[in-house]
RNA sequence: UCCCGCGUAGCUCAGCUGGUAGAGCAGACGGCUGUUAACCGUCGGGUCGCAGGUUCGAGUCCUGCCGCGGGAGCCA
């Protein structure tokens, strides 16, 4: 009976068949070792030259790293196995033979690992950190499902919208200019008046000339948009938000992090409260420490470094400077130079993972800023009618997926945790 | 766009103050009952990124270009 190699415990002393690829082939005059690996899980394969038909040790024997194979045998418990079963095979079935496969089980370089991208999925660490991505999509979904918001599909392609135009990849739409989207924000703000509560989920792209270990040209990104939250309101769920996808990762993808060495007590720290701190507070303590750092400044990647290393969590940097942030953001009544916004820096690091804010929604104080940042006016019209029919309060973030989930593996290079990463010299495989 | 670093065998790398190329892994063959990136032996394998320059002689020194990595900026 086939079956999957994660279920084999169930089946001890049974014969079996289980199909996959062969991660590993060890020949020795009389016995012979082959890893198999099914997508479920990896089982070793026992070999006894004197209990198999001659052509089929031979055919063993002469098998490639990644070819195709079924295995049939008994399961049989084994201290020594990694699994804790071993399979004593008594049959094998080719299914497709491997040429001389291109990644060993050695170290490689980068840039041989991304050309092999397609090939580099089937690696122990590429599985677990696309398992975790793949656990933190769902626990996300989950999320917002069981607080009753609506989730809205958001167009990728757009006219000349987001926060600022100089970082758009541009396409032909049938002699029209059209860009791809880089956010979906304006959009779910336009769903909050049917839904409440929406967000959207979908890729986002950069023209960002970024050479980083944080930055990839297409990434996902998750923006919920709630009605009649203020910034505070904002926070909180953020906070909600991060603590709940992170304990789902602990509780489900727990061989996968430790496949991927994680240390995860810092992962355990991902409590609320998080730690809120002003702009400008920030901004005094960083001098104070000796930074010379001048106030309207946004804050580089060595400020975000030192802020979150003041705690032992992801931390709040909220109310920017208005110089610093997007014009659709709200002006803080108490403080005119600021806007009611915040980033979320995570530890270890990693940097922004969130930025949000409460959105601006008084109609001419929009449009001005529209006008002082020098935005196509006849291209917001639609954004700007949702000021003059029934405005209302509200906020709203965006999550940078990989960002987050590279995180919490723990993985060094964003790259990994998408399956074919577009960089800025990339696009194959 | 700017700054720093790196391009040598299929892969990962060594190659000194210039003297015409080396290892491990992978591959082929042989050996070995329990291996976990198995091990031992033999063999095949090179436009030293590209172009120019200095020199009797350049993988090595110089210049330019190309490619890659990291960082800055910008952002998630």
């Amino acid at each position: 009976m086939n079956q999957q190699v994660k279920d084999l415990s169930r089946h001890a002393g049974e014969t079996v068949t289980v199909s996959g690829w062969i991660a590993a082939l060890r020949v020795h005059a009389r016995v012979a070792f082959v890893v198999l690996r099914d997508g479920t899980g990896v089982v070793q394969g026992v070999l006894v030259k004197s209990q198999l038909p001659a052509d089929l040790w031979e055919l063993a024997t002469s098998l490639t790293q990644e070819s195709c194979i079924a295995l049939t045998g008994v399961v049989r418990p084994d201290e020594r196995a990694p699994g804790g079963h071993e399979l004593t095979v008594t049959g094998i079935e080719l299914i497709g033979a491997s040429d001389e496969y291109p990644i060993q089980p050695k170290e490689h370089g980068v840039e041989f690992l991304l050309d092999h991208r397609h090939l580099w999925l089937r690696s122990s660490m590429q599985r677990a950190g696309l398992r975790v991505r793949a656990e933190v999509e769902q626990a996300i979904h989950d999320f917002f499902y069981e607080r009753d918001f609506v989730r809205i599909d958001t167009p990728i392609l757009t006219g000349a919208i987001g926060e600022s135009a100089g970082t758009l990849f541009e396409t032909d739409y049938f002699g029209d200019r059209a860009f791809l989207a880089q956010t979906g924000q304006l959009y779910v703000e336009c769903a909050c008046p049917a839904f409440r509560k929406v967000y959207c989920f979908g890729p986002t792209f950069r023209a960002e000339k970024s050479k980083t270990r944080r930055h990839l040209t297409e990434f996902w990104m998750i923006e919920p948009e709630v009605a009649f939250a203020d910034s505070n309101d904002n926070m909180d769920l953020q906070e909600d938000f991060i603590c709940s996808i992170v304990a789902r990762a602990l509780d489900r993808c727990g061989p996968e992090l430790e496949v991927l060495k994680r240390d995860l007590s810092t992962l355990q720290r991902v409590q609320p409260p998080f730690p809120r701190i002003s702009y400008s507070e920030a901004v005094a303590r960083l001098n104070a420490e000796g930074r010379d750092f001048e106030w309207g400044r946004d804050l580089g990647a060595v400020e975000e470094t030192t802020i979150s290393s003041w705690f032992d969590r992801p931390v709040f940097v909220y109310n920017y400077p208005k110089g610093a942030k997007a014009f659709y953001m709200k002006e803080n009544p108490d403080d005119p130079r600021t806007v009611l916004c915040n980033d979320l820096l995570a530890p270890e690091g990693y940097g922004e993972i969130v930025g949000g804010s409460q959105r601006e929604d008084d109609f001419d104080r929009l449009l001005a800023r529209i006008r002082e940042e020098d935005l196509p006016e006849d291209a917001y019209d639609w954004y700007l009618d949702l000021r003059r029919y029934g405005t209302f309060p509200h906020s709203g973030f965006g999550l940078g997926l990989e960002r987050t989930v590279g995180w919490i593996t723990g993985r060094p290079h964003i790259r990994e945790l998408v399956p074919f990463p577009r960089l800025i010299n990339r696009l194959k495989p």
